[in-house]
DNA sequence: TTTCTTGCAAACACTTTGCATGCGG
DNA sequence: CCGCATGCAAAGTGTTTGCAAGAAA
């Protein structure tokens, strides 16, 4: 999605456009590591030192009822935003929280597979997957 | 498990066994429904009026330790307990908070077919899929 | 001009921690 | 008896809200 249809579609709803949400948007829409608020917040701030943490709230808020990106919550109770809507895998260090996604054709496949199995109509879906990164596996075998 | 393996299990790793721990550990053990701390809390206050949510929080973190319980996170900064390890499906209401755990010998088969893809050694996952249930669905098709 | 957005600070909800008392081993 | 567990209250963390000033439409 580019500047302009993020600015349409924003407007689409009645939202208004304003620098600091394009800049929030276009950081998170372009994210691959599944950024925390905080995260994106010290992002902005080098362009908006005067933003504010409810701001980033509030954009993310916003992307959210747009269907734009996912809010996964974690039991440590920090969230991660995903703007990747089609279904993959999150792939999630444990140790150190570093997130990447899987996301294959086959992967596609057979999780289209699993919902038929169920039966049921999906809004959405979320499928984590715990496992050492490289770097924490050969740092600490177990801590 | 049942009571006798609870206690040994709790023996065998130096914690110690008392009435409140039981009853927290049998309630979840045993739960279907994925409760939240609160819940839980609730519940035991029952047979324990005197239970504080503390002790809830720190019988959790046990159950995690032990690898018996798999804490889920949630966007709205909420926890729910879920006692069951094997790979399963989540399914959840997006209204009402509703999870139930969807398992099926050809879910856990296409899963592990999944994981083979992928080519990684997961220690956990975790399937959501968010649906409305029957109930939530009935009362209001767009609110 | 009207309404929405911003930044700040205070309020919130859930979870964790510190401490004195009490029970398990 | 020693040490961990309990209950309570206070502290902590991430997120949300109320409000006055400012910007978008």
């Amino acid at each position: 999605m580019n500047e302009q249809q993020l600015i349409t579609r924003l407007r689409s709803k009645g939202y208004k456009v304003t620098p600091q949400r394009i800049a929030i948007c276009q950081l998170i829409l372009s994210s691959k590591d599944h950024p925390s608020a905080e995260q994106i917040y010290q992002e902005v701030k080098k362009t908006y030192p005067a933003i504010s943490l409810a701001t980033v709230y509030i954009t993310l808020d916003l992307l959210k009822k747009l269907g734009l990106v996912q809010e996964l919550g974690f039991s440590d109770q920090s969230s991660r935003y995903d703007p990747n809507n089609s279904p993959h895998i999150n792939v999630i260090c444990p140790r150190c929280g570093k997130i990447y996604d899987y996301e294959a054709p086959n992967v596609k496949k057979l999780w289209y597979r699993i919902i038929a199995e169920t039966g049921l109509k999906p809004l959405r879906q979320r499928l984590d997957l715990y496992t050492l990164c490289n770097k924490c596996s050969q740092e600490n075998p177990t801590p």
